[in-house]
DNA sequence: ACCCGCCGTACAGATATCTGTATGGATATA
DNA sequence: TATATCCATACAGATATCTGTACGGCGGGT
């Protein structure tokens, strides 16, 4: 079993009921906990280079802000960092975060081990997911396993991305061609980018762009 | 001290974390959890019948939803049915909501006791309110009491929300005005509804609807 | 009593959005 | 090779958005 785990959670109870689980129900020795990705990021730096790197990486995703700035926002940017300085070390996230897509883009895109929700399962499935990461295996949630297969779901390309975003920051139709354009991102004519816009209308049943980017970000594609 | 405690919070490994605290920290010699507000509510009304009944209440505010469907969706419920059987008893509140306004409304609505922040430093926050709370004090959170000069903080009336609500839902202006005029709200002038929005636009530093909307939805007012 | 600022309404002009139609080019399908 | 289909672009008309100005009413303050 895992010796030596790091637990980045800033809710100091939500921390203290991990390391309970760590602790009595797992048995694990070694644990250390940071209530800041700063924090834990230098922790897990210190101990790589003393050659008494964690075994086990257990992260929260949000973090609040308070008076202590970080440089390190979010859980992503802590896995990041710490997969930049070894990259094999096993990640699990424990997070509020449901959506379905939000959790797959972390598997995908971060390469973590093991998801986690929290929630009233929490124990159980965490001690599931050490046990299953442990093990070398892919630990994907039950919400996501159990997954209402593709109910409405619509793939966007990065281009349809990129537009949703632009939408989002408020641009308009002739702001995001030009910067586009400027960017060389093709294609790039404002007609083109009202047509792939108007099929996002279509695909997600919004009336209008106001719509469209209130319903994609509450399916947290944004 | 306290002697019987019970503690509602559907998180399991936070439950723990409170309990360890309640515990350990502390010293209470009695302590009850429930994972659900239809569970605790029945724990308490149960020991209060057995004129065993408990001394405090701590409880998270949001509970999620799963299979188990519940005629108490929220912490509020809760201390309602609560208080309607026992209003002498102490609730203190352990949320994640850090809206000053909301925060506010809770001890104006529902006379808690105490309120506590998830967050870096609830331990220290926890047991300074249970041993504030137990002297007959109202305990209100450091956030509360240091009002820390609301940054940005725009303060939004119903109007203003529901503006926003109708924007999220792709209404158009004149939509919105027929929708307000229809359930007799005032005031319901298109011009009117324009000049708030634009007034939102200035707020929030938005450049159009699209972009207010995308602001408020990632602020969680929507 | 007077001024001032705010609230609610009205209107108007410049822009932007949304919808529909049309067209040439690339790709692939028969 | 002919044909269908999608991609990218263009244009145009009806509608909606955004901005600015204007005006009466109402309440607070001096």
């Amino acid at each position: 079993m895992f010796t030596k785990v790091l637990v980045a959670e800033d809710y100091e109870i939500s921390n203290q009921g991990i390391i309970k689980v760590l602790a009595d129900t797992i048995g694990i020795p070694n644990i250390h906990e940071a209530k800041y990705c700063d924090d834990a990021y230098l922790k897990f730096r210190k101990a790589h280079n003393e050659q008494k790197g964690f075994d086990l990486l257990i992260t929260d995703l949000s973090f609040r802000e308070d008076h202590n700035v970080q440089t390190r926002k979010s859980g992503i940017d802590l896995i990041r960092d710490v997969r930049a300085i070894a990259p094999e070390i096993k990640v699990i996230v424990y997070s509020q975060e449901d959506r379905i897509d939000k959790i797959k883009l972390l598997f995908e895109q971060h390469q973590i081990n093991g998801y986690v929700c929290k929630g009233q399962h929490a124990i159980k499935e965490l001690i599931a997911c050490i046990n299953g990461v442990f093990q070398d295996t892919i630990v994907f949630p039950p919400e996501l396993i159990n997954a209402p297969e593709k109910n409405g779901m619509v793939d966007l390309d990065d281009f349809d991305i990129r537009l949703l975003e632009e939408l989002a920051e408020g641009f308009t139709k002739k702001e995001i061609r030009i910067r586009l354009q400027k960017q060389n991102i093709a294609p790039n004519s404002e007609s083109y980018i009202d047509k792939r816009v108007s099929k996002l209308f279509d695909d997600f049943k919004a009336r209008n762009s106001t719509h469209l980017v209130a319903i994609v970000k509450d399916l947290g594609l944004l």
